[in-house]
DNA sequence: GTCTATAAAAAGATAGAC
DNA sequence: GTCTATCTTTTTATAGAC
């Protein structure tokens, strides 16, 4: 039964993998429907037959990509323990997965220009996800990190850190080694917690 | 005679303020040229005779903004002494430019496509910016970060960091602190120092 | 230096045939 | 479910008048 669909579900999916693609490789204001339509063997008229409006197809593609992260987050069987270390393999990760986070980087930069269609999925999203982070710093080191830093802190910090990366990862990805770096920051975070 | 120049100069450079601010607004691939000339009151064609095309006038304007940030970061009198509370003051500076914070996220991001005229522009610069970093990190701090960083690492990190949090920050003004948040990821590479 | 005119292409979306 | 046809707008860029 899983990963199984009726031709109709399929189709839809095939559709959202195209468009992620076509969104990482031009952003959404420089995708076309038409180019979408093209790598799944359709006119773009067939395209917007799935999809109202290229707006739509955009939010379900966000929505498709958000829960591939939560599926590699729970995955290692950690059911409700999330630690730093399970951050890390999620960075490790996307270190395999170039166009999934080509797509995250140009789509979420691209939505703080005004009225884009993915500002309010990212802004409830970091937001979320920052609350979320911070419970998963104190939990693992505590109130206190070195040098006065609190959880509150370190959550935005930390996907500041994986967003950060990932750009420059993008530019070179021979010269940044994105796991390796996460991995150094984190070691910053726990730094106080073997002196103390 | 500073900040004095004959018209063609006076033109060009209010060409350049506008393009800066359209793309802010809308990114490159979405800016059109004649919204850009509408803001200086000329037509497209008008832009097109002081820019070549729409390439030249990213290239431009990205030269432009880089220098800016080097007048900030050379402006406080020191002379080849940049610390990292010189990088710091740059962070409480951007925090009252949005819209030159925004531009360079949206075009940064932007530039990983392929064949994006902007791509080899943030290459080079996040190429020499980190080497130029290291040897701030190492000057100030020394080759030994706390958890075994070493500056080479911090590098990246801390552009990573600046990025990250400006991409948060444009989202959610409110809640992100960059200035604060930025040099308590700063107290994190020096924690380490005082307790030594 | 700035304009009008114009080209030539591409975009999102709708209507309707099959 | 997918197509052709079509509308309407917008895009970059060129040619040439003034």
């Amino acid at each position: 039964m899983a990963g199984r669909r009726d031709r109709r579900g399929d189709r839809r999916e095939e559709i959202l993998l195209a468009a992620l693609e076509v969104f990482a490789e031009r952003g959404y204001t420089g995708a076309s429907i038409a180019s979408i339509a093209e790598r799944v063997g359709l006119t773009q008229q067939g395209v917007l037959h799935y999809f109202p409006s290229k707006d739509r197809l955009l939010a379900e593609v966000l929505m498709l990509r958000d829960q591939r992260n939560l599926d590699v987050i729970m995955l290692p069987g950690n059911e409700g323990a999330v630690t730093l270390d399970t951050v890390a393999a999620l960075v490790e990760y996307n270190a395999q997965r170039r166009g999934i986070v080509q797509s995250f980087t140009v789509l979420s930069a691209e939505s703080v220009i005004e009225d884009h269609p993915a500002k309010d999925f990212f802004q409830e999203r970091y937001g979320s996800a920052r609350a979320w982070m911070a419970e998963v710093v104190r939990a693992e080191i505590g109130d206190e990190l070195p040098g006065g830093v609190t959880p509150e802190q370190a959550a935005p910090l930390i996907f500041a850190v994986m967003d950060g990366l990932q750009l420059q990862w993008l530019l070179a990805p021979d010269e940044i080694d994105m796991p390796a770096l996460f991995r150094a920051f984190v070691s910053l975070l726990k730094a106080g917690v073997a002196a103390s």
